[in-house]
RNA sequence: GCUCGAGUGGUGGAAUUGGUAGACACGUUGGACUUAAAAUCCAAUGGACAUUAGUCCGUAUGGGUUCAAGUCCCAUCUCGAGUACCA
């Protein structure tokens, strides 16, 4: 019987899908177990096979988890909302809902081939306005919120109102904008609805606000922080420039403490997390106001150093400071406006890359010190930035680099408030063990004291507090893009109106075009049928529009990241009309247990719905306020590109001869060149060619054989090699180009025809390789698809673990998987020969079962720690032992059908069902390990002298000690070895090791 | 610049608490079977010298701790990821 695997995975990939096998109820007496991941957006590339890695992984562990007696979810959907289909959409016309239906359409196809075993009954797509419909829920959940820091929890906005109505706003300690006018309970009663609602929206979880956001103009829409890299777009590499706009925005920075704490208690990468706390950049230290002469007006700083505030010579504003034009003084407004001017035209990028010019301008106006009371000379200058902090600095030059150089390029006086420091080079920021001076009352305190002391005395001054700054900013939330959740919103007046829920969900409109409107407005601004009328409670058409029952709906769309961040709570009651789920699902499955997905979504994804989660967590829609226990980065499959070494003609040379300065050269060389150049254009080298020594010759000898060239032309030309890739698929496990497949290469549409190769010796053809990212441009990209039909799904799953460790970037060979390949024929070749199954009942020996059990123990350790690289090697050994040991017992090949099972699942439950079981093997019992199958009564011990073995020895392993040191001392090898020296030391290690110094 | 991670054969990678470096594969070489190829099986495979036994050198580099270091400590170099004027 052979190993069949085409036939064999078709039938049990059909088996699955009919009989349900991989569903998971809602309750069970079994313990639950969640497994998660990131749920793909369907490009429409498809699938290389880097993408499944870690989808594999996930589904070992989940059907591990199944044969532990779990009940296990593993849900899986995809995230179609998004830029590239509306890219296209835009180009082709063709509407992104059709793109992605044919995407997930091939996606699903591709992922059915590898036999994942998800729950495909729950499936969610973030673009379906069934699912979006609870997107659309919770935004106007988070409308109806504000976060009160005294509970440390967002509450219903009906309890803020209360508190209005009753006290006004002197008493509430929330989470808001900036400078809210102080009102009291008569004002608020007697403020217009409309002023009511704007005050309202200042304190909301999510909000309308004029903010200055990312504007990309190739792309007509606004980017968070994180879909920015290197002041670029991530999508498309667009430049971004900053831009203010009414912006729907998500108060994310209320959580951010919360958001930092929570990071303790899970267990996610410790780069991850770095990267969250990195990103919420919680920095702890003071406020400090001071007094502008001559004005109302003060200044605000945040500072680190409160016990540096001697240390004061100068204060700066950023250039976009409210206060810099009302306190600049006539002298010296040309000069500040000037320098206004010149650094709004710097782009961001400009002034990122470009940190070391410093410059500035003085404003003329002076700040009062808090505690000496002498002026200090306020200066606007672009490296403070006005999104951090209050946009004002107290600067310190003896403690801050920045404040130092800029002090030294203005001339500023730089005094020391440090005891025994030397300061004439550069600022010193070292905070330990650093001792204050010429600071009056903080003179001779060490930085913890003087800090605490500095922040009391400015209390009690009224002039300051100790207080926690976050680099974390609120989130915009608002994007000019059609492919995207509409938000459930409404204007009456220009304030925003939620929809009522039951009228959910607001279903994107039809538009003729996918690009923003001639006014500018987002694309939804070309729809015609986008109004809603109140009383009938339903979209409607623009021209029923009347300012008093039908009002304009929002025109901009949600972000990317919206869907994403509760995709993992609805799958675990995703068809719920009702809810967004029931209280009995969410009680059953409470959190994701596993969660499988790359590191890139560290500050994006992963960090809103951790938001979302702890949000929801304080409306009590969820037990848990961190949605995931335990999360693993799987690494990056890289590819291997393959190239081809062209021959070239040293082109300048051609150019001299031909073009340039014809007449220089007989009319034999010029013909000869011609006919040259055509011979040359499509030979190729082998690798061996290019880096051997004589390669020109080579060359020449190759081309002289086909056509004969006067001596002239040949010494006058020399030749270059270039490297061209060529399509990985050609190229054999050797590196070896393989000819007769390669005539036209339809990828790079290059033609090899007509090409000559120059081979090594042996008539072979030996390409470059390189390690690249996976990209279609690079010609290096591996389907799972032909690998499924080549070599079959097992296979492709057995050796994407057996390439190394999951979280770790590897390159993509096609050539290994013979490797994973042949060890599962001799699986099979196990259980069967050609005259059929080789099983019978005999008892298992001894051998069978000491291999079996420690196959056990370290398969189990194994997926415990996520190693499954090394279980994939662990079950090599065991076939290649059992397979010496003549195994055919029953009961130890059953054990070892279930072992393999979460690994290669097709193979394993054809071995199940040949051995006569009726059910699948999915739910079989793990086999259970017995240690007493590993006794040993023996060791080898190795014999080390001074460290270095040199030979082993066997000895029983009950032996003490001192007789092994005799054993050992009175063997010839050892005598050998010391050549009569005595040694100084023998160590023995029981189980271990012996060693012999001297 | 800062934070984090990593450097082991020709290649991917193994190596609980410090205890036989290179498991398991790929590739390469040789052999068996075959008209041939594929498939399969067997053997060798870190380097150098010796080719029988053996000896020396080897985990990025230089030091250190230890009976014993890929593993621990210090310094240096290289690569990768994140972040960037954060007051």
């Amino acid at each position: 019987m052979q190993y069949n695997f085409n036939e064999i995975e078709a039938k049990w990939q059909k088996y699955w899908a009919e009989n349900q096998t991989f569903k998971a109820e809602n309750n069970s007496d079994k313990e639950k177990f969640y497994v998660l991941d990131m749920f793909p957006y369907p490009s429409g590339a498809g699938l290389h096979v880097g993408h499944p890695l870690g989808y594999i992984a996930s589904d070992i562990y989940a059907r591990y988890k199944r044969h532990k007696g779990f009940n296990v979810l593993h849900p899986q959907g995809y995230d179609s909302f998004g830029l590239p289909a509306e890219q296209y959409a835009i180009q082709t016309g063709q509407h992104p809902a059709i793109t992605t239906a044919t995407n997930v359409k091939r996606y699903r196809e591709q992922l059915d081939k590898i036999g994942f075993s998800f729950d495909w009954s729950r499936e969610v797509r973030t673009s379906d306005p069934k699912y979006y419909k609870w997107t659309q829920w919770i935004f106007i959940q988070l409308f109806n919120s504000w976060y009160n820091k005294g509970t440390d929890k967002a509450e219903d906005i009906e309890t803020l109102i209360t508190v209005f109505e009753k006290d006004g706003n002197a008493t509430i300690n929330a989470v808001c904008d900036d400078a809210i006018a102080a009102f009291s309970a008569v004002d608020w009663n007697s403020f217009s609805d409309k002023r009511k609602q704007e005050i309202l929206l200042q304190y909301r979880l999510t909000y309308l606000a004029e903010t200055e956001v990312n504007w990309c103009p190739a792309l007509g829409t606004v980017l968070a922080n994180d879909e920015i890299v290197n002041g670029v777009s991530e999508r498309g590499g667009h430049s971004v420039i900053r831009k203010k706009m009414t912006q729907w925005s998500m108060r994310i920075s209320a959580y951010a403490q919360r958001l930092l704490d929570g990071l303790e208690k899970i267990d996610w990468p410790q780069p991850l997390k770095d990267s969250q706390t990195n990103w919420i950049g919680r920095s702890q230290g003071a406020s400090a106001v001071f007094n502008v002469n001559g004005h109302d007006e003060i200044i605000d700083v945040f500072t680190t150093r409160p016990d540096t505030i001697f240390g004061v010579s100068f204060m700066t504003l950023a250039p976009e400071h409210d206060l810099v034009l009302q306190i600049t003084t006539p002298e010296q407004k040309e000069e500040v406006e000037a320098y206004i001017e010149a650094t709004a035209k710097r782009s961001e990028r400009d002034r990122m890359a470009d940190v070391k010019t410093i410059s500035g301008a003085f404003t003329g106006a002076y700040a009062e010190h808090p505690f000496s009371k002498e002026p200090i000379p306020i200066w606007i200058g672009d490296y403070v930035l006005a999104g951090y902090g209050t946009g004002a600095v107290m600067s310190v030059p003896c403690g801050d680099q920045r404040d130092y150089d800029f002090a030294k390029h203005f001339g500023i006086a730089i005094p020391n408030v440090f005891e025994g420091v030397d300061i004439s080079e550069e600022a010193h920021a070292d905070k330990d063990k650093t001792i204050i001076a010429n600071s009056d009352f903080l003179n001779g305190l060490p930085y913890k004291k003087a800090m605490k002391l500095a922040i009391y005395e400015l209390e009690k001054l009224g002039q300051g507090e100790g207080k926690i700054n976050y680099r974390l900013r609120d989130a915009v939330f608002s994007r000019q893009r059609y492919w995207g959740e509409p938000f459930p919103v409404y204007y009456v007046d220009g304030m925003p109106q939620m929809i009522a829920p039951e009228h959910l969900p607001i279903a994107l409109p039809e538009v003729e075009k996918y690009l923003p409107t001639e006014t500018g407005e987002p694309p939804l601004g070309n729809a015609t049928v986008w109004a809603w009328d109140t009383v009938a409670n339903k979209v409607v058409a623009n021209s029923q529009l009347n300012n008093t029952t039908v009002w304009p709906l929002e025109l901009n769309t949600m972000p990317g990241w919206a869907g994403s961040s509760q995709y993992f709570n609805r799958y675990m009651d995703p068809t719920n009309e009702d809810e967004i789920f029931s209280k009995e699902a969410m009680n059953y499955w409470q959190d994701v247990d596993l969660y499988i997905g790359g590191s890139e979504h560290a500050t994006g994804h992963l960090l809103y719905s951790r938001f979302w989660q702890k949000f929801m967590f304080d409306k009590g829609l969820v037990p848990k306020d961190e949605f995931a226990k335990k999360l693993i980065n799987q690494g990056m499959i890289t590819g291997t590109s393959a190239f081809l070494s062209k021959v070239f003609l040293d082109n300048d040379k051609v150019e001299e001869i031909l073009v340039k300065n014809p007449s220089n050269y007989s009319k034999e060389v010029k013909d000869d060149l011609v006919v040259l150049v055509g011979e040359v254009k499509s030979v190729y080298l082998s690798k061996g060619i290019c880096e051997g020594r004589n390669t020109n010759s080579r060359i020449l000898k190759f081309i002289n054989s086909k056509t004969s060239f006067s001596s002239d032309i040949l010494n006058l030309i020399s030749f270059n090699i270039q490297k061209s890739h060529v399509n990985v698929r050609f190229v054999n496990s050797s590196d070896e180009l393989e000819f007769k497949s390669l005539k036209v290469d339809l990828e790079t549409k290059r033609e090899y025809k007509d090409a000559e190769f120059i081979t090594e010796e042996d008539g072979t053809f030996k390409v470059f390789r390189e390690v690249e990212k996976m990209s279609k441009s690079k010609y290096n990209v591996v389907s799972p698809d032909e690998i499924c039909e080549e070599y079959g799904a097992d296979s492709l799953r057995l050796y994407e673990m057996f390439l190394g460790p999951l979280e770790q970037s590897k390159p993509w060979n096609t050539a290994g998987i013979t490797g994973t390949h042949g060890f599962l024929k001799k699986l099979w070749r196990l259980y069967f020969d050609d005259n059929g199954a080789k099983f019978t009942d005999t008892e298992p020996t001894k051998d069978n079962l000491k291999t079996l059990h420690k196959t056990i123990k370290k398969v189990e350790e194994d997926i415990a720690n996520f190693s499954f690289n090394t279980s994939v090697s662990t079950f090599m050994i065991c076939v290649n032992e059992l397979s010496a040991q003549k195994c055919t017992s029953k009961s130890v090949l059953e054990s070892l059908a279930i072992l393999v099972s979460p690994y290669a699942p097709h193979i394993a439950e054809e071995l199940w069902s040949q051995l006569g079981n009726k059910e699948s093997i999915s739910t079989a019992p793990f086999p259970a390990f017995d240690a007493s199958h590993l006794v040993e009564s023996s060791k080898e011990y190795p014999v080390s002298f001074n460290g270095k073995m040199r030979f082993k020895l066997e000895l029983p392993l009950d032996m003490s000690k001192e007789d092994i040191e005799a054993a050992v001392m009175s063997h010839e090898k050892t005598q050998q070895q010391l050549q009569g020296r005595t040694p100084k030391k023998v160590i023995v290690v029981l189980g271990k090791i012996v060693n012999i110094v001297g």
